[in-house]
DNA sequence: TAAGATTGAAACATCAATCTTC
DNA sequence: GAAGATTGATGTTTCAATCTTA
């Protein structure tokens, strides 16, 4: 995004700073997930958060909470799913007890996929990471960004 | 992007909260400089870089370094500075050493169009932060984000 | 009437191909 | 031939409108 100039703001460096730190991750993220998986970050993104769902009252999500998790708009998450269903990784199916909503299931496809991604995914980031701590902008965000790691872990 | 569950690791967990807070601030000042001032996120990045721009040997961009500076390729990049030349913010101008390479001025119009939408843009920003320190996955990146600013400026 | 999911139209991103200049 | 900028084709995202159910 940009870096330093006499007039910027203390706040506005430090946004500019974690733009420039997401944007690499993404990147590099994208990228691998790609090549060697043929998921987009979205992609990985939507089935991590799928496959965290349990059977049971309150263990599912309908496209609305899905939509929130992923940060997409409803119909770009109703269109993700579908492109997903399409490949063989998810389900849908229609909610028990409201017959608007509808459910989506991580399929054996689906999860094997995402179980295979996952090193790639932590490889990724890792190397990221490690990369953007020798850039003296981004450093300290690394480190908050470990520590918060550790601390809720 | 989401949350906790036990095989996590800290790594991807501090991705996880460094991607929801990059996507809420994005989308907070997206809506108030579009609100506002009829610019997206990515022009006021670009009208930013852009006015750091000093006359002289090195001073200015050529488009590919401009792509850099906002993280977009060539391609957008000549798009987006076409959209907003359309809006008389910006003037295309040949290298004078190069003539493959093409450099980009900001207006009278475009300077003052960001400076009138820079108060909207830092009021976004620190309500944004203010309301991300409320959760406890991202205080300490926010913290973190303070400090950086602090330290560089 | 409102809420959830979907579809249509438009905006904007990327990759690959092209055009000009080095 | 290689590098910089642009254009064309394609995919994804958003907003607004629509359809179904509460």
């Amino acid at each position: 995004m940009a870096a330093n100039s006499p007039k910027l703001t203390a706040l506005a460096q430090g946004w500019c700073a974690l733009s420039l730190l997401y944007e690499r991750i993404q990147a590099h993220l994208e990228r691998a997930l790609l090549a060697g998986h043929d998921l987009s970050v979205r992609e990985f993104s939507l089935l991590t958060v799928l496959s965290r769902q349990y059977k049971g009252p309150g263990g599912h999500l309908q496209m609305k909470q899905v939509a929130d998790a992923v940060v997409l708009s409803q119909s770009a998450t109703t269109r993700l799913v579908t492109r997903l269903e399409e490949r063989g990784f998810l389900a849908r199916c229609f909610c028990p007890t409201d017959r608007r909503g509808i459910y989506t299931n991580v399929t054996e496809k689906g999860a094997s996929a995402l179980k295979a991604a996952r090193p790639t995914h932590d490889a990724a980031l890792n190397e990221t990471l490690e990369e953007a701590r020798r850039d003296p902008r981004l450093k300290p965000l690394v480190n908050a960004l470990e520590k918060l790691g550790k601390a809720t872990s």
